[in-house]
DNA sequence: AATAAATGAAGTGTCGACAATTTTGCACGT
DNA sequence: ACGTGCAAAATTGTCGACACTTCATTTATT
């Protein structure tokens, strides 16, 4: 239910695992952002040959985690507020595309999965309320019920595959646990509210909105941050 | 000023040749939808090793161009309609908020040089009329500057990097040199002047119209033909 | 005869070594 | 002391060979 392992397809490769083992490192700050990657040493620290190694890496690429350099290298990308927004731009507009197309193309069995999954935030944020982590977690979860109902392969892709790692690395580097939470709840209720509707232009209004807040909300902390120093 | 090489890097080492090569022959269809991919047997074509190869075939599968199944192998992505129309979709939103962003980014020169180039296209458009297909570059590169001017670096690399590619393939094997120039140019200008009056929320709004019109038009094409049979 | 196991071939994944490029460090000269 | 240029070291890119998985054909068993 909870979305411990964000990889969806199970590692069968070595090189699969490695990759594994270097995304959480990445998002979790082990490897440090902004990082240059060695890769005769990573490639000793785990213990593979370097053509492993960099077939990892080229995943590793392709969610935009690492960026490479021809015949210079590869650096674990640079966390900065700049990129962070640039983000929630990018998921405002495809979310909110994924939001319309759930309203039109969820099953009425994925429907009710998504209200109980709600009423289930609901009672475990009322037992921990003040904490706000948890509903961290149901936030993400909640948002990747949402796109993978988009139905839509490209959508998913590109926000599951890609940005989604990026947006734990900033929640978790940043030490973004929100005060939001009781509020995106209500948002998370509305919304759920216009696909069961099949409202699809509602539900698409709301998903922006509801990440628009996050972002502007990120805005104000920086701000605040800003204006403190 | 056109886009006859969508590549934007300079390609420098082999790997990077090859990826060129085999980008262009899967566009055009040289390579053809579907088919799987024999690394030996390519390899050997180009004479290059396997691992240039297979490097080679990592970026094809950033762009979406591949799909590799472990111990399997690759093999071109399939051309389906419904496929084409969740790209549409994607791009709606994507360069929808793109067009938003360029509205609020973009400099001065970037909109005059934008400008320029509509001038250039009415010009071309008057003189050979009724032939599509220049418009359909010049359609693309407006869309390319839209995409640049807005500024966010996510943004462009999922467009430019990623989707267009495909996009460039749908356009050329199913020979969808679409008998909307006129009205596109008529749309492109209006976009141009929102962007110019820095109007972000309309020129999102023309731009999703834009797209959801080619959308739609190819939506009908399809009913058309399946009638037809 | 049909299904299942086994065997072989083909293809992908992984490895270590070599080639080419970049970076570092040192010597030299101004 | 500082900048320039060269040489050596380190790192990335490329190659060919080997290991393991998958698929197809053949063989054996019920």
């Amino acid at each position: 239910m909870a979305l411990n392992t964000p990889t969806l397809e199970t590692p069968v490769t070595t090189a699969d695992k490695i990759f594994d083992l270097m995304l959480h490192a990445i998002v979790d700050g082990t490897i440090p952002s902004g990082n240059k990657i060695s890769e005769p040493e990573l490639a000793k620290q785990y213990e593979v040959s370097r053509s492993t190694l960099r077939e990892a890496l080229n995943r590793l690429e392709k969610c935009h985690l690492i960026e490479r350099k021809a015949n210079v290298g590869s650096r674990v990308v640079e966390c900065t507020i700049e990129s962070l927004l640039e983000i929630y731009v990018v998921r405002e507009s495809l979310e909110g595309m994924a939001c319309r197309q759930a309203a039109i193309h969820m099953t009425d069995e994925e429907i009710t999965d998504m209200q109980n999954m709600l009423k289930q935030h609901a009672t475990s944020q009322a037992l921990k309320d003040g904490v706000a982590y948890y509903q961290e977690e149901g936030d993400l979860d909640f948002h990747y019920k949402v796109i993978l109902g988009s139905h839509n392969k490209q959508l998913i892709n590109i926000l599951c595959g890609q940005l989604y790692h990026l947006v734990r690395m900033y929640r978790i580097q940043f030490g973004m646990n929100s005060p939001r939470a009781t509020r995106a709840f209500d948002e998370h209720s509305r919304i759920v509210e216009a696909i069961k509707d099949r409202d699809g232009e509602l539900a698409e209004l709301l998903m922006r909105r509801h990440i628009a807040a996050s972002r502007k909300n990120i805005e104000k902390k920086i701000a605040q941050l800003n204006t403190e120093i």
